[in-house]
DNA sequence: GAGTTTGAAACT
DNA sequence: CAGTTTCAAACTC
């Protein structure tokens, strides 16, 4: 915006004639325009969407006068062509959306033929790219509040549910980004500016143009005259309206700073993901959280004042990125729409192009980083931040903090639609061919960023091509999250980084080397279409692949959009559903002290088991599938739990279960499982790993593979459970100190133990008064949280040190109630 | 592999 | 929130 405000007043001063002398004719067009396009009011359809923008021009400009338009106001007021705006009829879907297929599969011979314009030849020659930043193509700008109308009037939803629209959007964009010659100095021009944009017009009420008008000059000289007019209009109405201004001026320093793909992604206007982004960004738990409670629409509230309507779009955002550009890439087939289609359709592509901006911003954010620049990261994230409805991050006296944590957030969903954008959502595959559903934080707060971090260092470069050791994904992970360290941070989040750095690292070993017998986790579902949680595999987050035995799955990529939607409704419907079962109900302090009372266990099965006839002794028993003993959560009948009961009397068995000598213990069970018993070795870490794959017993491999998208894992589970519930064994500390060494030299601070619970080779149960982060034994955690960080921890790093398996490394170890004394003792 | 049992999930 | 139904895993034969 600040361009084209800079452009404008070069303009102005370079050819009146190009220009409306009133303004009041420019906002009289703008709103004469915003009446028929309803919903297409926003900024980004000024800004960008250069293909329906040129459509719409078509429609406009390929009338006999289009040469009228660059006409002298007056005359163009009393054009046909104004005359045909103002009998515009509500968006007709078909005619965008017809056109925008037909870019999308270049074929702009097959342009209908009203639309038969140079316009569409424009699209092939660098033209299309200058007007797709700086020509508004007849949509003039919206009120401040037709704007609002716009922005509340629209069901993200709806956007997301019109997948053609999607389609065809990013088709377009592509299409322009394939048929675009940006000229250099148009783009280096733009880079240059990016800085003055981004310092200046935050928060300059006035949309200055920083940068050297001449600048835009390129593109005002190719530029055709209407085009100018429409620059003028939408400059002449943002102007008029300040409520746009930041965000205006904020797009267009994304827009900018996005390069290639933000060129093609025509950024929206509206105030509305932006703020939402800054909300994430500057509380990515807050985001996180809100993404749980967040429902798929956005009916009346105003996102701009709104905090959940604010996470509500951020939500969107998310859904959209992992599930249009899945459709997209798929090519499923793309629902009709109805009349509302074209203005969701802008809608759905504003929202995503807003993440493609996001993720490109990040994307050379990162790069600005890893070169070791401070400044850029300030600048970066003053990027990615443009704007808070309170205050702007650069102007705060924290702007590290708030700037690089917001940037934690928006990283993470901008590579989510990264992902999406380049990879097609790539998912993680899995030895088995089984894919993570890549899907929007789950709505629990810490958890909502690993999940999103783990969608991001999937596809990051370094786990791309990494085939050197795990340590490397470490460093280049770290590299990757270069711009965090500098800042305070949620050591939380990183913890997840690190954890979901290995388990991504753990998850292509395995695939690569023997991770079938693992990664297959086979549903028999008949009716569920594999979209409850009745279906294994969609518990688990995972795709069905070839094993599963189901019928009419839809829990398949090609159905990623279907299955996002479901997770997301079961979601709204229980926040934990996608949890572990198995989770621990206390924290450090808690476990401490149940310990030297020898209470139960820390790890207990979230809701607690209904068993009435199996007497929790068979796997119909959920905490006994999960090695974990029943708890007062549990309503079970007849409780035999041996992994202890809910009266408690089950309990005891942990304390001597290491050393394989429980005469009842749950280790005793886990020996009895079909396979190898675990040697009752030192450190009994190694016979944990073995009496997981026991737990999970019955030929079926344990579903082994977390999903991206919920923490459901029953490997978790069963880790957690034999860690706490009924043998405590040592699946944490390994993992955890190294990975604690690894974070303590990134971020400084110790994280070493995380309330690990390990056994002594004499099987004296020990909980290491350490506290990952040092705040678990003081901060009232959220079980989802503390269960998020342990279950990753000890995953990720027990399977990418796997020597730590094989090699019984000491560990200190506390006796139970005792001091901590060594394990060699 | 078919049928039964079981309890979670989903529904009302 | 409770009762009922649906569902698929677990289990048995």
């Amino acid at each position: 915006m600040c361009a084209f405000v800079g452009f404008l007043q070069s303009a102005k001063s370079q050819n009146k004639n190009f220009l409306p002398a009133s303004s009041s004719i420019s906002s009289h067009l703008v709103v004469q325009f915003f009446n028929h396009k309803t919903a297409d009011t926003d900024l980004r359809l000024k800004m960008g969407h250069e293909k329906d923008q040129q459509n719409e021009k078509g429609v406009v400009v390929e009338t006999p006068e289009r040469t009228q338009i660059a006409a002298p106001i007056s005359k163009f007021e009393d054009s046909p062509v104004f005359s045909y705006i103002n009998s515009l009829s509500p968006i007709k879907p078909v005619k965008s959306v017809h056109f925008t297929q037909t870019l999308s599969t270049l074929s702009f011979a097959s342009l209908p033929s009203v639309f038969t314009s140079p316009h569409a030849g424009s699209f092939k020659d660098s033209k299309s790219l200058k007007r797709n930043q700086f020509s508004d193509q007849s949509n003039p700008e919206p009120t401040s509040d037709d704007a609002k109308k716009a922005e509340t009037s629209e069901g993200i939803l709806n956007a997301t549910q019109n997948p053609l629209n999607e389609h065809t959007d990013f088709n377009s964009s592509n299409s322009i980004t394939d048929n675009s010659v940006v000229p250099l100095n148009s783009c280096s021009n733009l880079e240059s500016r990016k800085l003055n944009y981004e310092t200046v017009c935050p928060d300059t009420s006035t949309l200055k143009m920083v940068g050297s008008s001449a600048s835009s000059v390129p593109f005002i000289i190719n530029t055709s005259e209407n085009d100018l007019f429409r620059i003028e209009t939408e400059i002449t109405a943002i102007n008029q309206v300040p409520h746009n201004k930041e965000v205006s001026t904020c797009e267009w320093d994304s827009f900018i700073s996005d390069d290639s793909e933000l060129l093609n992604f025509n950024s929206p206007s509206d105030t509305e993901p932006y703020k939402v982004l800054d909300h994430s960004m500057l509380h990515p738990t807050s985001f996180n959280a809100s993404l749980m409670s967040a429902q798929p629409q956005i009916n009346g509230d105003n996102p701009s004042e709104n905090d959940e309507g604010l996470n509500r779009v951020a939500e969107n955002h998310v859904m959209i990125a992992s599930t249009s550009l899945n459709n997209f890439e798929v090519g499923e087939p793309m629902e009709e729409t109805d009349n509302e289609a074209d203005s969701n359709l802008y809608r759905g592509i504003r929202r995503r192009c807003l993440l493609f901006e996001i993720m490109g911003s990040w994307r050379k954010h990162s790069e600005d980083v890893s070169n070791g620049s401070s400044a850029n990261v300030s600048e970066s994230n003053q990027t990615v931040v443009p704007n808070d409805n309170n205050s702007h991050p650069l102007r705060n006296g924290n702007d590290s903090s708030r700037c690089i944590l917001p940037g934690i957030g928006l990283h993470l969903n901008a590579i989510a639609s990264n992902l999406a954008d380049h990879e097609v959502v790539k998912h993680e595959s899995l030895g088995s061919g089984r894919q993570f559903i890549i899907a929007p934080p789950a709505g629990y707060p810490s958890v909502g960023s690993s999940q999103e971090l783990m969608t991001t260092f999937s596809d990051t470069p370094s786990f791309e091509n990494d085939t050197g050791p795990a340590l490397n994904d470490a460093d280049d992970a770290s590299k990757t999250l270069g711009f965090v360290e500098n800042a305070e941070f949620n050591q939380i989040g990183i913890c997840h980084c690190m954890c979901l750095m290995f388990s991504l690292n753990f998850y292509r070993e395995r695939a690569e080397n023997a991770g079938e017998t693992e990664a297959c986790k086979r549903c028999n579902c008949k009716k569920s279409k594999c979209l409850k949680l009745y279906c294994e595999c969609f518990a688990a987050g995972v795709y069905c692949v070839e094993p599963c035995s189901c019928h009419e799955c839809f829990n398949k990529p090609i159905h990623e959009d279907t299955v996002l939607a479901t997770r997301k409704q079961i979601e709204s419907r229980n926040p934990l559903a996608f949890a572990p079962k198995v989770i621990k109900t206390s924290d450090h302090m808690q476990e401490v002290r149940d310990e030297s009372n020898n209470t139960p266990a820390s790890a207990r099965h979230k809701r607690g088991c209904n068993c009435k006839k199996s007497g929790c002794l068979k796997k119909y028993c959920e905490c006994y599938q999960g090695g974990v003993g029943c708890s007062v959560n549990c309503r079970c009948e007849g409780c035999k739990n041996t992994f202890g009961r809910k009266d408690g009397s089950g309990m005891d068995l942990e304390v001597n279960e290491c050393d394989g000598n429980g005469s009842d213990g749950s280790l005793l069970h886990i020996e009895a499982e079909p396979v190898s018993t675990a040697p009752a070795t030192p450190s009994c870490f190694g016979s944990a790993r073995q009496s997981i794959s026991l737990l999970n017993s019955k030929g079926r491999p344990p579903r082994s593979f977390m999903a991206i998208g919920s923490f459901s894992n029953q490997r978790f589970e069963k880790l957690n459970s034999l860690e706490s519930g009924g043998t405590k064994l040592q699946l944490q500390t390994v993992g955890e100190n190294k990975m604690s060494d690894i974070l303590e030299e990134k971020t400084g601070s110790s994280m070493s133990g995380s309330g690990v619970k390990s056994c002594s080779p004499n099987s004296k149960r020990v909980s290491p008064p350490h506290s990952i982060m040092g705040q678990r034994s003081s901060r009232n955690i959220d079980e989802w949280d503390e269960e998020g960080n342990d279950v990753y921890w000890n995953w990720a790093f027990n399977n990418l040190f796997p020597d730590n398996q094989d090699h019984e490394e000491p560990i200190v170890e506390q006796q139970l109630g005792h001091e901590e004394e060594p394990e060699d003792e």
